[in-house]
DNA sequence: CTCCAGGTTCCGG
DNA sequence: CCGGAACATGGA
């Protein structure tokens, strides 16, 4: 973040809290790929530092590191840790669940470990509102100058880490000052959504308790909010694990893996058989075809 | 310079 | 209902 769109007035910046502790504590994992999980385009926010990664899991500051099957976490961000890296998940389980094709086992491969994340829902649906068009790096860039700009910012013995603003925070500022951030287009979507939460017009945690349809349905009615965007919320967020988005990196895998004597197929009939085809945590198979694809630049899918 | 990026929305057939 | 175009920005 460069000078030029911050000259004009220094905004305050917010106070720096302590953090609460440097203990740390050491968790057993198994199937567990700290940076695969942390790179792998799920969240957008977390910092290499010290051979490990610092950042928010919601706005508790968290520096974590991995050595083989131990991972040590600050011991306040011990209980958010597990949660948010997903280390309840059952990997054997979902693994055994994944089709058996060439395709879906060089994904699986170079993606084992990789955990599908439990994101605090807002976080989760405002960084993919600011995703669309983008790069992954663009969509971090763009993550970390609203956390630093309007986030809170906590001191680390790990360096400085910032929450991302909450939805009323986002609905003070104006069209202009999101652009500022790089949003382009999607600085009417990001504030129209905060508006909307804000406002009580629509309220995450309470759609929880809802099937993954209504969940959709109600996230599509905010601004900028599509069915790829609701799909990346219900499984990064809501923990949908069969919830599948379809991107054009997973679309090009579609259609060179599964549909290559079907080119006339429309993007229904992709969405209806990666719906069958991948199994009760399509979700995970979904990540894992979009890492391994996105990585190699699409040389995984030729022939 | 041209192309493309974890899309959504709006418009004309 | 369907395909196409516009929409900002920056890296390859």
């Amino acid at each position: 973040l460069k000078g030029s769109s911050i000259t004009a007035k220094r905004r305050r910046a917010p106070r720096p809290i302590e953090a609460t502790t440097s203990d740390e504590v050491a968790i057993p994992v198994k199937e567990f790929n700290l940076q695969r999980t942390i790179e792998s385009g799920q969240a957008f926010h977390w910092v290499p530092v010290n051979g490990g990664y610092a950042g928010c899991i919601g706005r508790t500051p968290c520096w974590i590191t991995q050595r083989g099957t131990s991972v040590r976490v600050n011991a306040a961000a011990a209980n958010s840790a597990r949660d948010y890296f997903a280390l309840d998940h059952d990997m054997r389980q979902i693994y055994r669940s994944f089709p058996d094709d060439t395709v879906m086992r060089a994904a699986l491969e170079f993606s084992r470990g990789t955990r599908i994340l439990r994101q605090p829902l807002w976080e989760c649906l405002a960084a993919f509102i600011t995703s669309a068009l983008k790069q992954v790096a663009h969509i971090a860039a763009i993550s970390h100058t609203l956390r630093s700009r309007y986030g809170e910012t906590f001191e680390t013995e790990w360096g400085a880490v910032s929450a991302y603003p909450a939805p009323d925070r986002i609905a003070t500022l104006t069209e202009r000052e999101l652009r500022n951030c790089a949003l382009g287009f999607r600085a009417r979507s990001l504030l129209g959504s905060a508006e909307a939460i804000a406002g009580g017009r629509i309220d995450l945690e309470a759609l929880r308790l809802r099937e993954s349809d209504e969940i959709r349905a109600e996230l599509q009615k905010l601004p900028g909010v599509g069915p790829k965007i609701a799909n990346c919320v219900l499984l990064f967020g809501y923990g949908r694990l069969d919830a599948f988005p379809i991107d054009v990196w997973i679309e090009r895998v579609l259609r060179l893996a599964y549909f290559a004597d079907k080119p006339e197929a429309n993007a229904v009939e992709l969405r209806e058989f990666s719906a069958t085809y991948f199994g009760p945590y399509g979700g995970y198979a979904q990540q894992y075809l979009f890492h391994h694809a996105r990585l190699t630049r699409g040389r995984s899918l030729e022939p």
